[in-house]
DNA sequence: CTGAAAGCGCTTACAG
DNA sequence: CTGAAAGCGCTTACAG
């Protein structure tokens, strides 16, 4: 039938020829392979030397048959799939979950539910015990996929701050609005007073929380709340440059413009070059994220990093520790204001 | 122990539970499950209803153990890690696979081999027969997994012609040299004759073959062949800035260059900015990849797309021919030339 | 077309 | 500490 499958490959060691090239019964090596407990040093050391020699890996099919545990977890992505072509982020998250994971030898599905369907498909596929847990990606809120994991018994860690329903779902996040403050306290400091900001989405996480960043601060330094110097942005390059021109439009004096991601700062930049305004002389311009796009922009970007190196890491952490039994619950991680040349 | 995974969730129907409702052997329930072969259009049809009212899902790990396959794919990255910040193209071929799989209800495992530890630690989690096929990006030429992987007995398809060794390796790629002689022809046709390239690392299909498309077109074009024209670049925008000051000050006339991808040519452009040259009318700028860089890129670069897309579903298409035992080796898809205001 | 039975490779109480 | 045995949930010849 399939030559390169089967016919092929000769036949894998079992546990059965550890067991008879080491002098032991099967328990005994399935004890060595389970932590040693219960095993004798000579025991194991027979095994040990048995399992080099047959050059034995363990099927996982057999183990997971009878454990119930299937050994991997998902990443699942709940997204408009544009989000993988313009967030540099996300595929510095899922090589951090990817790596994180296989230090502790736990393959990671990648799941992307757009459609209904695919969400239906992939809720039956998880619910079946197909995976040991879940690190759900999805920045809009009211993502019913969240609560039907969690309701089907399975652990799940979010990556960001839930919007609405507060599930009291397990998360790990930046420090959104700590961020934003970090930013706009930068712009007030460079002596600019008409800070404007163009905002993501308000129903993500990253919209509201930089959002309420940008206005603590502004109350705070005894600004007066000017919603005339507030549009929202949708995360992308010309939906910013559109709002950009919006605020120009209805406050030609704004001298200094918070936009809520590197990749929208990018737009602001152009329609404020399209306009005749100088960053920073006139306007001074910051982003969030530091992405690639920060470095490559023309001024460079002074931004707030996020540390997704660190977020990838604690997900995972989080996660195995779900799957212990433990009930960990939020991980907020530090931003860092990152100075260049547009404020 | 674990609260959240077994006290919680209940029994899932087996098989056995199927059968009972149903009123029939597991066998026959085994299989309409696997295809309805040898069963009569009344058993399949109680099965059928047993199903739907017991809520039945397959074990996978059960069906994989007696099967000998797991159901499931890798996609395998060996790359430095960088690429996954900067190469857009990874996350559109990455996204492409896994929808394509999962319209066969087949899970991806993504696998990130940077170190040789990992690739020793990937190499023997595969050829345990934990997937039934690899998925391989790997861009860099005499990757040591690939001939591994093909000497375990995996069906592979690689992403990108191989270079190098000729293994006979089964791949997609895009006709890179076909792209590249589109865009010469391109930049001659707008009266140029001093085109200059900056190529992709050697090491690479898409820096050897672009290199050679451009070669074939000056040549065709009786142009003499001109050494002092090309420079190697490494993929990234500051390294293909330098090589284009390196250009310029061999060669200050030179009035057109093709860049071999598109983040190089964003650095391109920096340099020719920095050089005082403006962009068409001192020198024309063609790119590759049509990537999210090329349309933010201003002026709006003139490049080549990769059809990304059907790629990624030639690549699962080929990899599900040879799993099931066909012999399919190379797809090669056509490029397409996007003119914007660069040339 | 269908049932009974063997067996895939492992883990885990249960005795000793 | 260790072995013998049961059993996880399926698939697949083998008879009928």
């Amino acid at each position: 039938m399939s030559p390169t499958n089967n016919a092929t490959r000769r036949r894998r060691p079992t546990i059965h020829d550890v067991a008879r090239e080491a002098g032991v019964s099967r328990g005994t090596v399935s004890r060595v392979l389970n932590g040693g407990r219960h095993v004798s040093p000579a025991a194991a050391e027979a095994v040990n030397a048995a399992i080099r020699r047959t050059g034995y890996v363990v099927n996982r099919h057999a183990r997971s048959l009878i454990t119930g545990r299937s050994g991997s977890v998902a990443f699942l992505l709940t997204e408009p799939q544009e989000r993988f072509f313009e967030d540099p982020n996300l595929g510095v998250l899922l090589r951090g979950c990817t790596q994180a994971l296989a230090a502790h030898d736990i393959p990671l599905l990648l799941m992307i539910a757009g459609s209904g369907a695919e969400q239906r498909r992939i809720t039956r596929y998880v619910s079946a015990g197909h995976v040991d847990g879940v690190l759900l990606v999805s920045s809009r809120t009211g993502d019913p996929m969240a609560e039907t994991l969690v309701r089907a018994g399975l652990p799940v860690v979010m990556c960001g701050r839930p919007v609405g329903r507060a599930t009291g779902l397990a998360h790990v996040a930046a420090d959104d609005r700590g961020g934003a403050r970090q930013m706009v306290r930068h712009l007030l400091h460079t002596g600019r007073r008409r800070v404007a900001t163009v905002t993501g989405p308000l129903d993500t996480p990253g919209g509201v929380e930089r959002l309420a960043g940008y206005r603590e601060v502004l109350a705070e330094a005894g600004l007066p709340a000017d919603e005339d110097l507030v549009e929202t942005g949708d995360y992308s390059h010309d939906g910013a440059a559109a709002a950009t021109a919006r605020l120009l439009a209805r406050r030609p004096d704004l001298d200094a413009l918070f936009v809520a991601s590197d990749l929208m700062a990018r737009g602001a930049l152009a329609a404020l070059e399209r306009a005749g305004r100088r960053v920073p002389h006139d306007v001074a311009v910051g982003g969030f994220d530091d992405s690639t796009a920060a470095v490559a922009s023309r001024p460079g970007l002074t931004t707030v990093r996020q540390p997704w190196d660190r977020i990838s890491s604690e997900m995972v952490r989080v996660l195995l520790a779900r799957m212990a039994g433990e009930d960990t619950s939020a991980v907020i991680l530090p931003t860092e204001l990152v100075r260049r040349e547009s404020a």
